[in-house]
RNA sequence: GGCAGGUUGCCCGAGUGGCCAAAGGGAGCGGUCUGUAAAACCGUCGGCUUCGCCUACGUAGGUUCGAACCCUACACCUGCCA
């Protein structure tokens, strides 16, 4: 069995930004890497194989979701999680800490990453139809599903991503919105760590407890929202935690980020982190974003963002963003984006697409995933061939140049 | 042939004297979505020279200060009876 590691093979002049590999149990992961997610085993809507066809490194999934359907148990007798959704590539679960605040905080309101725009009341949830609510000691949720009460404490997260037995894990951690008083990030932030040195040291004791098994890695998750003095404290906690002769194998970096200072922040966290271990930035996806990580040391993105939008009709290309399902698509008997080299685009048109779509045909989701999926591994892929190359700077500004370019000729 | 019911905006369908350019749904049109409670959500949806005006609730006429709503005739549709 092959164990877990990080090599770095190239770095940006800033000394920030890099390119290197992840190694895993399962294969490596060349970073800067985006891992497509898959919260209940499976990118929703399309086949595994035609993931692995997209250039996939590696999937993601939700620990609380596959916690309350279809349990723990069941993944783990099926083998793990990739043995269960014929993913024979490395996998991450997230540790059900961002349904903190989806199911909490952020029930039922729009959780705008510029929320501070939106006013107020439309983020701060009502508290008492919240689904659920943060102790110290943890978290009791209630099953979107069913109604049931559940609990989920560091060490229940822990426990419950073992069992789902992806190679890389997240500590449970809690989510605060950038409304949240100071104070309040203080001492969410502080919770943070404790539940940090918990999922450590239940880490530490279930792998001994199972030697024989695969080494499962686990990522810190570092927060502090906008603040630099509490994004770099929890950044030097956490890189210098160790429990049982345990440290983290890595870190995620979450949380509330404007996208304004989302590279700002990366940044503060990234000098105060270990260089030698991978940074996570997670659910980021945007181009713009994946620039402005990169280059301050993110090493790996998750995000649901091209394939919700997918499904939704939405396509990105080169230049820009459109949505399919505009009636200027009617009859556009040309591929969804120019040039582009994914299944989707190598067989059907935009004016399939918006047929599929205005008739509500399930294959629109399929081959709208497979592109955005496609659009947006290539592109991180790009941007790892770029530093790999030393020409940076100039695929920047290339890029992103274009992206944005306002272009009525887009349909 | 008789009796009863019906005809509303692109479609379905509320509305029975003023608060009705007319509920609601669908279609259409446009948009949103960043560790997935998402095959979700939001806006718009007769026309115009848009604090107002015009045209509209089967057709024609009437009652009334005022009609999609009441009356008369006609047309078409549906059910029951012969």
């Amino acid at each position: 069995m092959r164990g877990f590691g990080f090599d770095i093979a190239a770095e940006l002049p800033n000394g920030l930004g890099r390119a290197g590999v992840i190694h895993t149990p399962h294969g490596d992961i060349r970073t800067p890497a985006f891992i497509v997610v898959a919260t209940k085993a499976t990118v929703k809507a399309v086949l595994p194989e035609q993931v692995g066809a997209l250039g996939a490194q590696a999937l993601l999934a939700n620990a609380y979701h596959l916690y309350l359907q279809p349990g723990p148990d069941i993944v783990d007798a099926a083998g793990g999680l990739g043995r269960f959704m014929n993913w024979p590539g490395p996998t991450f679960t997230d540790s059900g800490g961002f349904q903190v605040l989806s199911l909490g905080a952020g029930f039922k309101k729009v959780l705008s990453m510029d929320a501070t725009r939106h006013g107020t009341e439309e983020v701060i949830a009502d508290g008492h139809d919240r689904l659920a609510m943060v102790d110290d000691d943890g978290v009791t949720f209630v099953s979107h599903l069913n109604g049931d009460r559940h609990r989920f404490t560091p060490e229940v997260s822990v426990r419950v991503q073992h069992h789902l037995g992806a190679d890389i894990m997240f500590a449970f951690d809690e989510l605060t919105t950038l409304l949240n008083t100071r104070a309040y990030q203080e001492e969410s932030l502080e919770r943070t760590r404790r539940w940090a040195e918990r999922c450590l040291a239940e880490h530490a004791r279930l792998q001994g407890e199972r030697p024989d098994r695969p080494y499962q890695a686990l990522f810190g998750v570092i927060q502090g929202a906008q603040y630099e003095d509490l994004r770099r404290r929890a950044a030097r906690d956490l890189g210098s935690l160790e429990a049982e002769g345990h440290r983290f194998d890595g870190f995620g970096i979450g949380g509330a980020l404007e996208k304004e200072n989302l590279g700002t922040i990366v940044g503060w966290v990234s000098e105060e982190l270990p260089r030698d271990r991978p940074r996570h930035l997670l659910g980021i996806s945007e181009p713009d974003d994946f620039f402005a990580a990169i280059e301050k040391g993110a090493d790996t993105f998750d995000c649901v963002n091209p394939s919700r939008v997918a499904r939704n009709g939405a396509i990105y290309t080169a230049d820009g963003r459109y949505n399919v399902t505009t009636a200027a698509n009617r009859r556009a008997f040309e591929p969804l984006e120019a040039g582009c080299d994914c299944a989707t685009c190598a067989h059907y048109t935009r004016a399939y697409l918006h047929h599929l779509f205005k008739a509500r045909e399930r294959l629109a989701a399929t081959l709208a995933t497979i592109h955005n999926e496609r659009f947006t591994v290539r592109l991180v892929d790009a941007i790892r061939a770029a530093i790999l190359a030393g020409d940076y700077e100039a695929f920047k500004a290339d890029f992103l140049g274009r992206f944005y370019r306002r272009r009525r000729s887009l349909a």
